[in-house]
DNA sequence: AAATATACGGAACCATGTTCCGGTTGGCAA
DNA sequence: TTGCCAACCGGAACATGGTTCCGTATATTT
């Protein structure tokens, strides 16, 4: 029912600019998939087949695409979390095989990872959206393992997921760097001796 | 004895020349402290009062530039590695003291780490010449702590060193993260249990 | 002093992000 | 069905920053 409760009532809008902004997730996946997430955005806009005053329009800052693009991936690995912790048979192996989820998304999307750590103000609403909804989960799981006494306690969600992103910077450019690898000794770094 | 032996004899360059190579590297040292490594060329050139040609002229691309400025503390680093397994308790120690003086390195200068991962062609040299320098130093340690037996031996020097390189990468923009710690953390998990 | 090689400056060019406005059109009301 | 207008569109124009190029200036040599 929407249009009740308190909310502004967005008024539908119109089929047109449905269209187009449909034409434009499935355009930004394309060049994302194909130049990373920093394709330019007159390739997009040329995807789409529409000008480029159109994204803008649409998407005002270049996170809000790559938000609205990456959206369920990124709920589903938030919704993986309290899944992991009921059925792993530690609070540890729920988070390591959280931390993988997590990993499998960045090292797969060309450029994000960087995108995250960037201070380009262009992403800092990527910055947030990607706390806000996955910061809760990963304290969760690393709360839990901490009171299990599995790891040591005395770091923070916040400090492990930007390590972890870190990690995964560059993957998959040089064959040699294997960020699953580190992000797998990060982890053996957090158990207690 | 400059000239001798097979080398092309570099004909002494002009004085003029040589005057603007050496104010290029302190306005380029000023920039870096002042708006990080990624400083527009055009304000590099204006605080050493000439003009971008010259800088083209002097280091063709960015990453000469970078190294011709940090060339000093890049040798001492290397330098420091056999004195610290000469002199540290141990080959752990000896690792463990290196990296910090490399994470020292890397966090007080904007944007080096984040260049060092880029895969901007621009900074290939870069890359290559921390590497060419850097990395037999780390894999002389590292191999001692691993013939030890202090650490797990199935990592290489490279991936350790692109780790923790990474997890330097916004250090200090955030309070919240300490990149220092994350690389403490992660040679912890070098350790075998 | 003249000749030559070397180096210099900065305008011009290219790529990319961002803004703005004249023209177009979907949806509704008459 | 027709006509109106708010919403929407396209892309030219502007801003920024890297890179190239060439006419001019100057250090060095003869």
């Amino acid at each position: 029912m929407p249009g009740s409760g308190s909310e502004p009532a967005a008024p539908r809008k119109r089929a047109d600019a449905r269209r187009n902004e449909e034409a434009l997730l499935e355009a930004a996946a394309a060049a994302f998939i194909a130049s990373g997430i920093d394709a330019p955005v007159r390739d997009i806009a040329a995807r789409a087949g529409v000008g480029v005053g159109t994204i803008y329009r649409h998407f005002p800052t270049r996170a809000e695409l790559v938000v609205a693009v990456y959206r369920h991936q990124v709920e589903a690995c938030a919704e993986a979390g309290p899944v992991l912790l009921a059925g792993a048979g530690s609070p540890y192996t729920a988070l390591a095989r959280w931390i993988d989820l997590f990993v499998d998304f960045l090292v797969t999307k060309h450029g994000l990872a960087e995108a995250l750590q960037s201070d380009d103000a262009t992403f800092a609403a990527l910055h947030e959206y990607f706390l806000d909804r996955l910061l809760p989960v990963c304290a969760e799981l690393l709360g839990a393992a901490a009171a299990a006494g599995e790891i040591r306690s005395d770091i923070e969600a916040l400090e492990l997921m930007r390590g972890v992103g870190n990690l995964c910077i560059g993957a998959g450019r040089d064959p040699r760097y294997d960020a699953r690898r580190m992000v797998g000794v990060l982890l053996a770094g957090l158990r207690v001796r």
